[in-house]
Order: structure tokens, then C-alpha cells, then sequence
RNA sequence: GCGCCUGUAGCUCAACGGGACAGAGCACCUGCCUUCUAAGCAGGUGGUUGGGCGUUCGAGUCGCCCCAGGCGCGCCA
């Protein structure tokens, strides 16, 4: 298909070029392959291209179609059944039985070779979730966890060498805060009944640590250091972190510590640049930089006058290390809270001499959540918030995953618990796996009615493939690459997941008008190739969105 | 006040470097299981794409101005 479209593209400019030599064009006239489409209204043909429309030339549209139409008429291209001219001035193409088959031969004997290579294999990345190990991952976490997941396996499938990061802020004065809490929810379970440090972490789920720390050590608990409780609190709260991500089926190639980073003296190394760059002065005690000069609405400060680190310094070094260990593309998902953080690090990193140009930071709105029409507020430090498991466990983690995925990074959402369980029956990502179920039940079918039977795609077997749906659907699965290429190159992953709900619904309409398997062997055996076919970009599809594909529903 | 995101059917959201008549799901109405899974299919109701001006052969998409909601603008992370 690619190769169709690519063929079309250049004899078109062929054509512009000698129709430029022949004074009908002003100008040679560029065309893309982003100048086809597939018409919506599908009588008018398989694909079309508005691009003469833009065309440099005094004639009229329609008429400058027509001329066009004839020259490539002209050369005969093997693919095209048929060239028509609308719309005053569209060019409309049929494609030819054996080119739509060809399609599906593509997807039958080269399942793996789909999606076409990206220009440059870059060493890719992605960085997200990256909660601070201070309380459970929360649906916003989730709705990173789900989006870039799939990123980065689609970014994989284009080629790239992916590699996931959680950049773990496992030091500073919240992770002290929780140290306390945790000291604090112990010595109260031991008698003493001092308050929780103000700002302290209040959720429950401290006090189930505090009650399993004391079942272990009991009284010997009293003598333990602040960063005894500061280390326990976070690795326990890590493990079920990860824990979670891993039943959502998000594992992580890396876990970045922050901690690791400063003590490897890092932070201080950026510094030092920093200041050799003439990008920092002292102030009041304080050590800023200069983030002005791009754009910032004030320079920011990176050591306290109390001489710790603001977040910026650590983060800082960590993206400096990413450019040291050579990342080509740098991708992370951040929280809308975050916004205002991308400026003061762009210009840092610039300062730094890193090409920001490699950084893409993509914040990912919140999902508002509602339970019965009531928003339910969200903030760890109070305690109160809703964890991703929750959604998980009633809803099932590809529910959740769908909702996440079908909607872009910048969408706000709203997410009704009640209605979500009400509707779980109804979701559209059944579509998608009955889609599946339905599938592998064929081919169980199969087995009974025709065992053994040769599903090879021999001689022109696949020509038989004639109804409105199986021209279709062959159409279609000839543009799952430049679907995933797509999704890929603008870093949005629901553009797959619309092409796939777009293709499986032309397949449940397949289903429901033509017998798959029928009277006739070798239609039966055509069809069943096709539905082969369907099967392999389908799973595939599916697993660059982490979304399973049931046999059985 | 300044900056960014968002505003599309009753609800939740799509619409790929502007392209032909703006699409799905849910909800609502009418049909379809003695053919392979009815978690499906066919048909119907439902829209001035928040409002206005502009650029263009062509605007949901680009530019400017309003309106509304969200989030930022800490020596918090």
C-alpha cells in the first residue's frame, strides 16, 4: 500500500513536471503522501487526492483533473483498475483486485515487516509515572502508566530502541515527610500519642506499614534512625508501585534514583557548569539561574539559602545524563502540575549546551474523577486519593487501559466511577477483543468443519475475495504501517487504537453479512486467509496498546 | 494579571503536516439469532464544531479578538 501510494505520489509529479516544461504548470508541483486519502464516501474509490487543487495553473481545476487523469491512464500503472476526476478537480483511484490481495498477502507472509523502518533508528527514552515513592499510584499514574506503555512500544515497532525510565525521587523533604509519618504511625502503635508532623502523609496505608514494622520489631522500633524509616517507607511503598504497574502490564527497562545520582557528586558536576557558562549568580543566599533569557517569567532558584537543592538542580543533572549516555529522542510524561517546570529545565539544559529540540515533554491532563456526578478530590499528603487498583479491580485493567488510550495526552477527562462500572458491559474495547474472540473461535470452527485443510495463499485464491467488505478490509490492513508510523511519529498512541476500531468494524460487519465458512472450499479457504490476515495485524495491534486478545469471551 | 491546555450530538470522546456530506461508543426508537460467539449487525432520532473576524479554491484544523472551564506562575515536588 505504502508502495501504491508512493508510485501514485511520483507519477503524479512526473506528470507536473512535464505539464511544467509544457507551460501548463507555473511551478513543478510537490506531492506528499500525506495528499492521499481514503474517501469517506467509499463509491468514489479506493483512494483519492485533492492535491490538484493547489495546483499552480490558470486552467480550471476540473479540467486540469481530466488532463491529468489522461496522462496517467497513460502509463498503465498495473495497480489501478480504474482513474475517475469530482469534486471539481479530485482524483479518484480503483484499485485492482490483485493489488488490494497484495495487501494481504503483505500481512500473511510478512507479519513482522508491516511498519515501515523510520528514517533513523534513534535510541529513544521515555520517561513517565516517576510517582514519588511516598503512597500508591493514583489514576493520573495510571493514565501515564497506559499512555506510555504504548508509546514506547509503538515507538519500538517503528523501529527505535526504546527504552522505558522511572526517574525515582527517592530524597529530599517530602521523602523526609513520610520517613516522620511512618515513625510517628509506629510510636503511636507503641503508646505514644504524638500528632502526625504537619504537611505528614496521612493516608492508611502508612499506618497497615507502621502495624507490619511493629508485628517485626516491636519496642527495638523507638531506637531507629529518621532514615531508617525514611529508607523503609519508601522501598515498601516502591514494591507496591511496582507491583501495580506490573498487573497494568507496564515494566520499566530502568528506576533512576535521585539519590544516586547526588551522591555520585552529578548534581554538583551540573552546577559547576553551569556556573562556568556564566548561567548562575548568588542572591540572598541563594543560588539562581538565569532562565529569563528564555522566556521565563523569572530566573529560578537551584540551591536554598539553607544550602539544599531545589527539585530543578537533581533534575537538572538526571537529564544531563541522558544526554551524556547518548539519547537521540527523549520523551517524558509529565502531570499538568508540572507545566510551568519546562522552561526553567529547557533553559538549563541549553545552558548546558544539550539540544533541548531532543527533549519532548508531553503533559498528560488529569482525569477528573466523579462518583455518582460528585468529583472526588485527589491529594496523596491528605490521605485522600484513589488509587489505579481500585479502577483496576472493578473494572479490569483493559477497560481502563482503552478508556486511557482512546483519548490524546491533552484531553481533560472526566471518569464517573459508577457510570464506568454501570457501562463496563457496554465498553468499546469489547469491540475490539470480541473482535478477537471471534476470530479464534473461526478458526476453531474451522477445524471441525474443514481439519486439516490447506490455508496456504496459493495461486490466485485471494482474487476470489470480492464482496464490498473483503475489498474493504484488505484496503484497510494495508494501511496498519503508516497507522502505527503515525501514532508513532506524533507520539499518539489513540491514532492506532482508532484505526483498529475502524478495521474490526468492518470486520463485524464481514461476519455478519458472508459466511465465512461455506459451501465452497476454496471461497471458504479464501475467506479464512483474509480473516488470517485480519488476525495477525489485529493481535499485533493490540499488543503495541498493551490490550489483550481473548480467544474467548 | 500573564502563560499553557481544553471547548465538537443528551453524555464521554475521535477526525492522520487544512480537503468532498464532521464520525464512533453510550443513551433513546425500530428491526435481525433452526449459518461459523447477538459483547454483534441493519436502520432511525440527534450538530450553526463556545462566539466573532480574518487567511484560503477549501477551516473543527491556521491567525487575531472575545466567552467559559482546568492547570501553572514557591528558596514545594
Amino acid at each position: 500500500m505504502t508502495d501504491i501510494v508512493e508510485a501514485l505520489r511520483t507519477a503524479l509529479e512526473e506528470i507536473a513536471a512535464e505539464l511544467h516544461r509544457e507551460g501548463e504548470l507555473e511551478r513543478p508541483l510537490p506531492v506528499g503522501e500525506n495528499d492521499f486519502v481514503i474517501p469517506r464516501e467509499r463509491q468514489r474509490g479506493d483512494l483519492a487526492t485533492p492535491v490538484l487543487l493547489k495546483a499552480p495553473s490558470r486552467r480550471p481545476r476540473p479540467e486540469l483533473a481530466v488532463l491529468f487523469g489522461e496522462r496517467l491512464r497513460a502509463r498503465a500503472l498495473p495497480f489501478l483498475q480504474s482513474i475517475s476526476v469530482a469534486g471539481g478537480g479530485y482524483l479518484n483511484f480503483l484499485l485492482t483486485p490483485s493489488a488490494l490481495a497484495d495487501n494481504l498477502r503483505q500481512c500473511l507472509n510478512n507479519p513482522d515487516q508491516l511498519v515501515p523502518p523510520a528514517e533513523t533508528r534513534l535510541k529513544v527514552r521515555v520517561e513517565f509515572v516517576s510517582a514519588n515513592p511516598t503512597g500508591p499510584l493514583t489514576i493520573a499514574h495510571g493514565r501515564q502508566a497506559a499512555f506510555g506503555e504504548a508509546l514506547a512500544r509503538i515507538l519500538s515497532a517503528c523501529g527505535h530502541e526504546v527504552k522505558r525510565e522511572y526517574y525515582l525521587n527517592d530524597e529530599g523533604r517530602q521523602i523526609d515527610l513520610l520517613g516522620e509519618s511512618l515513625r510517628v504511625r509506629v510510636l503511636n502503635l507503641l503508646g505514644d500519642a504524638r500528632p502526625l508532623p504537619e504537611d505528614g502523609y496521612q493516608g492508611e496505608y502508612l499506618v497497615d506499614l507502621a502495624r507490619g514494622l511493629v508485628a517485626e520489631r516491636g519496642e527495638s522500633l523507638k531506637l531507629e534512625t529518621g532514615e531508617f524509616f525514611r529508607d523503609r517507607a519508601s522501598s515498601e511503598i516502591l514494591q507496591e508501585i511496582r507491583s501495580d504497574l506490573a498487573s497494568f502490564g507496564v515494566i520499566f527497562d530502568s528506576y533512576r534514583s535521585q539519590k544516586e545520582i547526588t551522591a555520585r557528586g552529578e548534581v554538583g558536576e551540573t552546577l559547576e557548569r553551569l556556573k562556568k557558562a556564566g548561567l548562575v549568580y548568588e542572591s540572598e543566599g541563594a543560588l539562581f539561574l538565569k532562565t529569563m533569557p528564555y522566556g521565563d517569567d523569572k530566573d529560578r532558584v537551584l540551591v536554598k539559602s539553607d544550602g539544599s537543592y531545589t527539585y530543578l538542580a537533581p533534575d537538572l543533572a538526571y537529564h544531563r545524563l541522558k544526554y551524556a549516555e547518548g539519547d537521540q529522542l527523549m520523551v517524558n510524561l509529565w502531570g499538568p502540575d508540572h507545566f510551568g517546570y519546562i522552561t526553567r529545565l529547557q533553559a538549563g539544559l541549553a545552558g548546558l549546551g544539550c539540544d533541548p529540540q531532543k527533549l519532548k515533554i508531553i503533559i498528560v491532563q488529569l482525569t477528573t474523577l466523579y462518583r455518582d456526578g460528585e468529583k472526588v478530590k485527589m491529594s496523596t499528603r491528605q490521605g485522600e486519593f484513589l488509587p489505579l487498583s481500585l479502577l483496576t479491580r472493578e473494572l479490569g485493567a483493559d477497560v481502563t487501559k482503552f478508556f486511557f488510550l482512546s483519548r490524546k495526552a491533552s484531553s481533560h477527562l472526566d471518569f464517573d466511577l459508577e457510570q464506568a462500572k454501570k457501562n463496563s458491559a457496554e465498553n468499546p474495547v469489547f469491540y475490539l477483543q470480541y473482535a478477537s474472540a471471534r476470530i479464534a473461535s473461526l478458526f476453531r470452527h474451522q477445524e471441525e468443519k474443514m481439519p486439516g485443510a490447506d490455508l496456504s495463499e496459493t495461486g490466485d485464491l485471494l482474487e476470489r475475495l470480492g464482496e464490498p467488505e473483503e475489498r474493504e478490509l484488505m484496503l484497510r490492513l494495508g494501511q496498519y504501517g503508516s497507522a502505527v508510523a503515525m501514532a508513532g511519529r506524533n507520539l499518539e498512541p489513540q491514532l492506532l487504537l482508532a484505526y483498529l476500531m475502524n478495521l474490526v468494524k468492518i470486520f463485524h460487519q464481514y461476519y455478519q453479512r458472508c459466511q465465512i465458512i461455506g459451501i465452497d472450499p476454496d471461497l471458504s479457504r479464501a475467506r479464512l486467509l483474509l480473516v488470517r490476515g485480519l488476525e495477525k495485524v489485529l493481535k499485533q495491534g493490540l499488543h503495541l496498546l498493551n490490550i489483550r486478545a481473548p480467544e474467548r469471551m
